[in-house]
RNA sequence: GCGUCAUUGGUGAAGUGGUUAACACGCUGGUUUGUGGCACCAGUAUGCAAGAGUUCGAUUCUCUUAUGACGCCCCA
């Protein structure tokens, strides 16, 4: 049999409604912050996410999905959103545009070549904001709280905004020998990974899980400590801001970020639900001044950040968030004979197009099993064709909540549907009421 | 790349070196010859991830491969 890839996973059903769910959230709420769509290729030149990653991380060697294709051209599919992103702002020359900085938000799978484990397979999808072309500490305060936002209105509540900044790349090298000097003597007592880390990649030993207990972790210098005052005035800015917006937020030394491209606000949202797993991380951002000039642009400030979808999904789960997902169909129709079969399609084509939605057996099995199907489905109006009845062009209707039949004329079929499900019914649309408080409000005016 | 544990029907699963692989749910049909969701009855894996080996004989033991869960590394 074929299996499906290793760390690939099929989504469908009930599940598949709750990503569609989150995606409409997703385009609601970046609609709203004025961020643009954006979509870039799947694939990718190897080189757009190799350059400037260097040797120090496993990054390139291991963990990038490429290939050669059969033109030789060396490819990797996207491992996340942001290098796309930026490559179509400069190979576009949106730079130039009118309208500073751009704003975009794109959302669509991602591939690494690791291990799966939980809350990480091979494809991924990702959703994320990025703003191109500011340095102005508020574009830092206005993506947090975006993504606040998008959390909020999904329901999520057990939220913590982590903050931390790298400072500019003065600070950040200052700090960088600050922490070796500080480690390097003692690195015997660390763990085998910690000795390696020391050279390759010092800022992660300050999450390293063996030795988080260590007395020099809790003496470690932190990267505040070494800001030069225009990078430490900048993140008080960030601070500010935040806190006009009403975001909470804990400021934690321990965020780093690998890549050298990387300066000032890094910051992650993790849900601290305790039905998490250990990836508790569903939110991961910064400001990335270096990315653009990397891939031969021109110096741009940049900020955003990218959110695991599955993540997320696990944190609705965790949280125990029902989604206001419209579960069921308006009508399904019922027939045994091939006479009332035609009836059945016949009129199930007409509500379909007066904008119901409907469905009916293809196959016409026992009433009984039918009647089944209309449960399952939730069902809200059964239809059950009669061969007697349509000769009188009539169809009797049943409810399924209330189990009252009603037979009603076949022409008159679409008003009856619209009498008992339109939404705007008299009974949930008072016009006097509303038009009482409209007066009212203009009255305080 | 490394490690631990797992893989039995549509689903949840029990089980054993030996001629019929429990039980439950679901599904199909019937009791009820066109009004269901209850009840009762019947049917529903020549099959135990794939391949190889050990054996008189393997789903059960061994090895390889694949996949899954979890962890390490890493996490752009």
């Amino acid at each position: 049999m074929i299996q499906r890839q290793k760390g690939t996973i099929d989504i469908y059903g009930d599940v598949a409604k709750k990503w569609k769910y989150i995606d409409s959230v997703v385009d609601m709420v970046m609609e709203k912050y004025n961020y643009g769509y954006i979509r870039t290729p799947i694939f990718e030149d190897f080189s757009l996410f190799h350059r400037g990653i260097g040797d120090s991380t496993d990054i390139v060697s291991k963990e990038t999905y490429d290939f050669l294709d059969k033109g030789n051209r060396r490819i990797a599919l996207r491992p996340e959103g942001t290098a796309g992103v930026v490559r179509a702002y400069v190979e576009n020359k949106m730079y130039g545009d009118a309208i500073q900085p751009k704003k975009f938000y794109y959302n669509g799978t991602m591939y690494r070549y690791e291990r799966p484990q939980s809350g990480r397979d091979r494809e991924f999808t990702q959703f994320g904001a990025e703003i191109l072309g500011s340095d102005d500490p508020l574009s830092d305060a206005e993506v947090i709280s975006l993504a606040i936002s998008i959390f909020k209105m999904l329901g999520l509540k057990d939220l913590k905004v982590r903050l931390n900044t790298l400072g500019d790349k003065e600070s950040r090298d200052k700090y960088r020998q600050v922490l070796v000097d500080h480690f390097k003597p003692h690195i015997d007592d660390f763990c085998e990974d910690c000795k390696e880390r020391i050279n390759k990649n010092p800022l992660r030993i300050l999450d390293c899980k063996v030795d988080k207990d260590n007395e020099l972790m809790k003496t470690a210098p932190k990267t505040i400590d070494y800001l030069n005052d225009e990078s430490r005035e900048r993140f008080e800015k960030v601070q500010e801001y935040l806190d006009v917006l009403g975001i909470n937020y804990e400021v934690d030394p321990t965020i780093v970020r690998g890549l050298d491209y990387y300066n000032h606000t890094v910051f992650e949202i993790e849900d601290t639900n305790p039905n998490m797993g250990l990836n508790r991380v569903i939110l991961g951002g910064g400001r990335y001044n270096g990315l653009a000039e990397q891939i031969d642009g021109p110096a741009t400030a940049c900020v955003g950040w990218a959110s695991g979808a599955g993540r997320v999904v696990d944190a609705l789960e965790a949280e125990g968030i029902e989604l206001p997902i419209d579960d069921g169909i308006d009508m399904f129709f019922l027939y045994v004979n091939e006479d009332e079969k035609k009836s059945a399609i016949y009129y199930a084509n007409e509500l379909r197009e007066a904008g119901y939605s409907v469905d009916t057996e293809f196959t016409g099995k026992s009433l009984k099993s039918q009647f089944k199907k209309a449960d399952r489905l939730n069902a809200r109006y059964i239809a059950v064709l009669n061969s007697d009845d349509l000769k009188n062009g009539e169809i009797k209707i049943k409810n399924n909540k209330t189990k009252e039949e009603e037979v009603v004329s076949c022409e008159a079929l679409i008003y009856y549907m619209d009498e008992k499900l339109n939404t705007f019914s008299e009974e949930d649309f008072d016009i006097d009421e509303l038009m009482k408080t409209k007066n009212m409000k203009e009255e305080d005016k």
